[in-house]
DNA sequence: TCTGGGGTCCTAGGACCC
DNA sequence: TCTGGGGTCCTAGGACCC
């Protein structure tokens, strides 16, 4: 070991950052209840301090509390990925400022790694107060010797003054010891429950338990989170993100669909999204595996997925779109009334480092091919998605998403910014 | 009536080979 | 008559994350 200082890692996590990013371009929305809901208005995924307190959890199904929202004047809104996506950008150009080490978690989290003499406390203010200053974010901060202890840090931040720092032995200890095992990184509900069967209620008692005990009943992940917890760094550092492996693009309908023209609509739209993905990350794909399914919930319940690997990588939408078709007319059984279809593109080949298709088209046509995609690709950034689409689409979407209550892209679209009445 | 979407990693078990 | 055992690869399914 050559380093001289310890690293610190500090995670930063943005406060309810969906609800705050709707809070910071409609001050109304601030100290009152909020909830923001997923695609389809399905899901509550994001909740203001003052939702939380009315007791609405986490991953609900918004219907269920239709009724609270209207009584508490709950003001709902549907998600609106384009701005938090932007927000989420700016967020991390500030905190980039405080170090050069710096792994983009989520889109709302990010861990930093530092190594200094000052203190971690003052500088872990520092950063809170910028980020709010320059882009309006509420975050807590969590500082541990490992990632997950800075996780863990994090938890506790938020449930206090927004910052947490992990010091000496005796106060790790006695906050592990106060924490439910199932708060863990990287232990969910499952693996909860399976440690509680064996006694293993808090995360000091799981820190302390046998390696050989954990990784024989368990796994080598959960061992490595009991070496996280004990301050011996396991997991990566991954500056830049990880190599993808696969493009996934999928929706639920708007409404329950029985029809196979309908869904190979909605299929093809799907396709055209994820090839559109796969040429912007210059990503070339040797498989794609597509599926479908009804809801989950009910009877007569079916689901099933085909995977076809393709004659030739391509990224040619048209090309990817037959594919899918072949795929999906695999799986599709009538007599169902489905509520979700999803393509799934993966096996990618390092770019211009493939074995062509020995029967395959040639040079010319696949010239003309990739300049139609380039042309396709630029219209539809410059005048919005789906400017132009691909006839395999189709106008009509009946299946398209319901989306009741999204607010404007206020920062990605120059019809949409915010008006200020003086 | 209405229950998200996009990822990753690990393991167990079967197939196959020698 | 006797009927192994270990390695590797693949896949499905489970578990986790935000």
């Amino acid at each position: 070991m050559s380093s001289t200082k310890p690293f610190n890692y500090f995670l930063i996590d943005c406060n309810q950052f969906y609800v705050s990013c709707e809070q910071v371009f409609n001050p109304k929305l601030k100290n009152k209840p909020v909830v923001v809901l997923s695609n389809n208005d399905g899901c509550i995924v994001a909740r203001s301090k003052e939702a939380k307190a009315l007791g609405i959890p986490m991953g609900a199904p918004a219907y269920q509390y239709a009724a609270i929202f209207k009584a508490q004047k709950v003001h709902v809104l549907s998600s609106n990925y384009t701005l938090y996506g932007d927000m989420s950008q700016r967020v991390m150009q500030v905190l980039s400022q405080f170090s050069p080490d710096m792994e983009e978690y989520s889109i709302d989290e990010a861990f930093l790694k530092i190594s200094t003499s000052a203190s971690l406390e003052t500088l872990a203010k520092e950063m809170k107060k910028t980020v709010l200053k320059w882009t309006g974010i509420p975050v807590s901060i969590g500082v541990g010797s490992t990632k997950t202890l800075a996780k863990v840090a994090n938890d506790i931040a938020k449930k206090g003054s927004g910052i947490f720092v992990f010091c000496d032995e005796e106060q790790t200890d006695r906050a592990l010891e106060n924490l439910d095992v199932e708060e863990i990184w990287g232990i969910g509900r499952r693996l909860s429950e399976a440690l509680k069967k064996d006694r293993i209620e808090n995360a000091k008692a799981f820190r302390d338990a046998p390696d050989d005990w954990i990784k024989k009943r368990f796994s080598v992940t959960l061992l490595r989170t009991a070496y996280e917890l004990r301050g011996i760094s396991c997991l990566e550092w991954n500056e830049l993100p990880m190599p993808r492996k696969s493009i996934t693009c999928s929706r639920s309908f708007g409404c329950k669909i029985t029809q196979l023209e309908e869904i190979e609509q909605a299929l093809a739209s799907y396709t055209a999204t994820a090839a559109e993905k796969l040429r912007e990350e210059e990503l070339l794909p040797s498989f794609i595996t597509v599926f479908l399914t009804t809801s989950p919930f009910g009877e007569n319940a079916y689901s099933n997925s085909f995977t076809l690997s393709l004659n030739e990588p391509t990224v040619y939408t048209p090309s990817l779109t037959l594919a899918a078709k072949e795929a999906l007319r695999q799986i599709f059984r009538s007599g169902y009334a489905y509520k979700k279809v999803g393509i799934i593109m993966g096996g990618f080949f390092p770019k211009d480092n493939y074995q062509p298709d020995l029967f395959s088209s040639n040079e010319k046509q696949k010239a003309r091919h990739r300049r139609a995609m380039e042309t396709i690709d630029s219209i539809n950034q410059k005048f919005g998605d789906s400017a132009v689409l691909f006839a395999a689409e189709g106008l009509r979407k009946p299946w398209k998403m319901q989306r009741g209550n999204v607010s404007p892209r206020y920062t990605t679209s120059w019809d949409e910014l915010l008006n200020i009445k003086i």
